[in-house]
DNA sequence: CCTCTTTAATTCGATGCTCGAAATAATTAG
DNA sequence: CTAATTATTTCGAGCATCGAATTAAAGAGG
């Protein structure tokens, strides 16, 4: 049930809402900020004098912004970029990279570090995680205030643990637990896919405001989405799992084990499988790559061979997904990333007409697919701003909550 | 983004708060509110105040409850039943029933209208709609401060049109302006799937507190979802269109007119076409009763025939979607409501089956379903609360919003 | 160089909210 | 009839926002 509010409560809110502004217009006035803001200036003027008691906002006085104009100038007023430093950690397959960042966004250093992750117990993972942080923070003279994972796989829904992973054999590992005993700062695990859409989000709040879906064609198959300007997880795990919804009962197999996932179709490996007819139930090498799939996406292109049969079959398990997908939360913009993004002009026609051809095609159906062929640097922006948001969290002072007192039309049933 | 919040929003929560605790506890003195809501008693005894003042709530003197104790009596407060009248309308396959309740739940009148829905266009459903309001409103003396119509097929996002409905050819027919012009009163369209997820939460927060399912198995499929605790609905539409999600490319003709749908295959109509080996593009009379169909399923539990196929046909059908369902959201509690859960004993190994052999299966699957054998109490307990709460909030002072200031951990991306 | 105009930011008093403590009200116990 | 007990209201303190008035810091102009 909603839960009593107070004055504190006030205070928090617009607090985050100083910060969040100054957070996405970078420097602000005073002015500006109560104008952004609709706070009055005095409560503004309260505000900024807090948040630089407690260092989170800087004036910045030096730069004339060139023009000039009558009356007194405004001074410009921006978070303090050493007020946090944060972490952004990707694990994907074979490569472990770190990025520090300080709170205003600022990129401090950054390491790559390749090995076999398929061979790598989840014990050796961390010690080369934690030892990989710390390397990348030594030219940096102050602590963590948050870490973000992004890691292919599933994470439990709170962020903690990660479940499972295509690649490391790992389960059930408590990365969050162990990082935070490690460097005392507050770390959430969270799904590659997931990070993908909240940079998109950050990047393009225009486009991908609040309904979205970003789907990521590589070796797997992954998704985040964004439902009424929320990261839509699961009740349990981070889920969302498109590519393991199962596109044919006692298909191909799948990476996960189970057979017929939209992945056994659609996956790198599953079209390589599917053009070279190798049988469905075997799992080809995890080895392809970039250059393998273009020269195969180009035979498809050329001739009407099985590399095109491959791609047709992949495009139309995706459309299937997608059909089904919207048959639950109706059509919505859709951003395709990764390196299979470069043979989608082969699957757009069976993609669409997947979709045309199932019920959600019967309503006025929206087929609104935007192309990004790299999905690292979206990965690594959602996470920077994803651990950034965590510490804005932490100053505002978290952990209440005010509930919405009126929710959306009859959505109520408090 | 995040709004700026002030002090008379903290009122309107409290206020929300308390009228929230009443709602749902019926009669609570002061002190009993001041413990449930954890505001102070003087805050309580301002807040009652006023709501007394506007006649939302009303002192109980009479009834001594037996226990005599020392010291001051409490007072209990509870709703004033006068405060307000309900409508709450049910459209479904030939029958439109109407009930009237008061502000406090108590139903003041009901009525029910027989008729082919499916040759009635709708106009003449809207001008047998509003007439039969209107008669039931007859021997209350007010007018109604809400409308809640519950209607078989999808609506728009909003609530306010019905978009498509399977007893009916009409389409995009707005039912919600019409109705508001008539009876200058809110009025929502709401499908009949979201009101049984209602009202299972309402009548049972225990079980289904936070995520929950409930699917209709009746002459079609429908569900409604609840999430963190908040009904799902699609972006555009109410969408959630489980019995509309494929389930076989190219399959069977669903009643929506798509191909393959999962309605197709576990609808009663779909049920009895394969039973009976009819062409799988053939749709069957619409006039299949309850005994049809249990004479069906006693067939098919007598003898291993087409029936028995028929049914596992179903099972299959129902739980490649539930499948799919949970690959995105995880396993939920299930709550199996209407006609169908009368052969639901013959479904359940095949519906766990599809569900433990796909994805969702290799993680720890929770397999928890309840059965409620008719929808037609659960749609009106739903609606009427839904209708109820909608007043609550006009009380409190709907509107604004205030925003959650801190999100859950990461999901925070503002 | 001094004054006027203009715009930014702060200060101050008013108002609204919650809360704790004290006061008041309405009972039973004896 | 008085004391004890519990419920509710009243009152002052504390905090937050806001509008108006004040102060601050520039350029414009003679």
């Amino acid at each position: 049930m909603q839960v009593k509010a107070g004055s504190d409560l006030v205070r928090k809110q617009n607090r985050a809402v100083v910060i969040a502004a100054l957070r996405k217009r970078l420097r602000l006035s005073r002015t500006e900020l109560s104008a952004a803001t609709s706070l009055s200036p005095s409560t503004v003027s309260a505000i900024t004098s807090d948040l630089m008691n407690e260092n989170v906002v800087l004036e910045l006085r030096e730069p004339d912004n060139g023009l000039v104009k009558r009356g007194r100038p405004q001074i410009a007023l921006a978070l303090n970029p050493a007020r946090a430093t944060i972490a952004a950690v990707e694990l994907s397959l074979n490569l472990m990279s770190v990025v520090i960042s300080d709170y205003s966004g600022m990129i401090l250093n950054e390491t790559a570090d390749n090995f076999n992750t398929g061979t790598t117990n989840s014990v050796d993972i961390l010690t080369r995680m934690t030892s990989s942080i710390q390397k990348c923070m030594e030219p940096v003279s102050s602590q963590l205030s948050a870490i973000v994972v992004a890691v292919q796989g599933r994470t439990d829904a709170e962020g903690r643990d990660l479940l499972w992973s295509p690649i490391s054999p790992g389960r059930d590992v408590q990365l969050a637990d162990i990082l935070e005993a490690e460097f005392s700062a507050p770390v959430t695990i969270a799904n590659d896919c997931s990070m993908i859409a909240a940079a998109l989000r950050w990047q393009n709040a225009e486009r991908y405001g609040r309904d979205f879906l970003a789907v990521l064609l590589s070796h797997g198959i992954g998704m985040g989405l964004y439902l009424n300007g929320r990261l839509f997880s699961g009740t349990k795990s981070s889920a969302a799992e498109f590519g393991h919804m199962q596109y044919k009962a006692d298909g191909a197999l799948c990476r996960c084990g189970s057979k017929g996932c939209i992945e056994a179709y659609a996956g790198d490996y599953a079209i390589w499988r599917s053009a070279y007819r190798l049988p469905e139930d075997a799992l080809p090498p995890a080895d392809l790559t970039a250059i393998d799939m273009r020269q195969l996406a180009a035979r498809a292109r050329s001739t009407d061979g099985p590399e095109r049969r491959a791609y047709k079959q992949a495009a139309a398990a995706i459309g299937h997904g997608l059909a089904n997908l919207f048959a639950l939360i109706d059509s919505v913009p859709v951003a395709f990333v990764g390196s299979g993004t470069a043979a989608f002009d082969i699957m757009e026609p069976d993609i669409e007409a997947a979709i045309r051809n199932s019920n959600a095609g019967a309503y006025d159906v929206l087929l609104d697919f935007d192309l990004y062929d790299s999905e690292t640097p979206l990965i690594r922006l959602g996470s920077i701003m994803t651990a950034l948001l965590s510490v804005d969290e932490q100053i505002t002072g978290a952990g209440e909550t005010i509930q919405s007192i009126v929710q959306t039309n009859w959505r109520a049933l408090a």
